[in-house]
DNA sequence: TGAATGACTCGAT
DNA sequence: GATCGAGCCATTC
């Protein structure tokens, strides 16, 4: 069983991103210790949406601070939406002030 | 088992 | 400064 897997840390370290704030697959890679998974961060956000609880994946942008993956949400415009509601500036597809909201999972303390 | 996939990132031109 | 291509890793079929 891998109840666990490497998606299951992803989700962990995507949840833990405080409100208001986003990170990137980038630095939850780096987080992970594999910041060239880049990709698998962006993998396990695709099968997120029946993961519970729920994983904020509209938090999670890449590293420009543009939604790549607003096209994969119920509905394109979802992702700014739900940025939007949590104070998150967002101008066409990238966030705004990207570099201030921005969250690096190493901030929390690690076991 | 091997090959394919992917919501990215980095380096080079 | 901007654009293009190749690489990387873990999971799945």
């Amino acid at each position: 069983m891998k109840n666990y897997s490497f998606y299951e840390q992803v989700f962990d370290v995507v949840r833990a991103v405080p409100y208001g704030r986003v990170t990137t697959y980038g630095a939850i890679a780096n987080y992970l210790g594999a910041k060239r998974s880049s990709r698998l961060v962006g993998w396990a956000m695709n099968i997120s949406h029946g993961t519970l609880p729920p994983v904020p994946a509209h938090r999670v942008v890449n590293r420009q601070g543009l939604l790549t993956g607003k096209s994969h949400f119920a509905h394109p415009n979802r992702m700014q939406e739900l940025l939007e509601s949590e104070g998150v500036a967002v101008a066409g597809d990238q966030v705004v002030g990207f570099n201030d909201i921005f969250w690096d999972p190493s901030s929390l303390d690690r076991p």
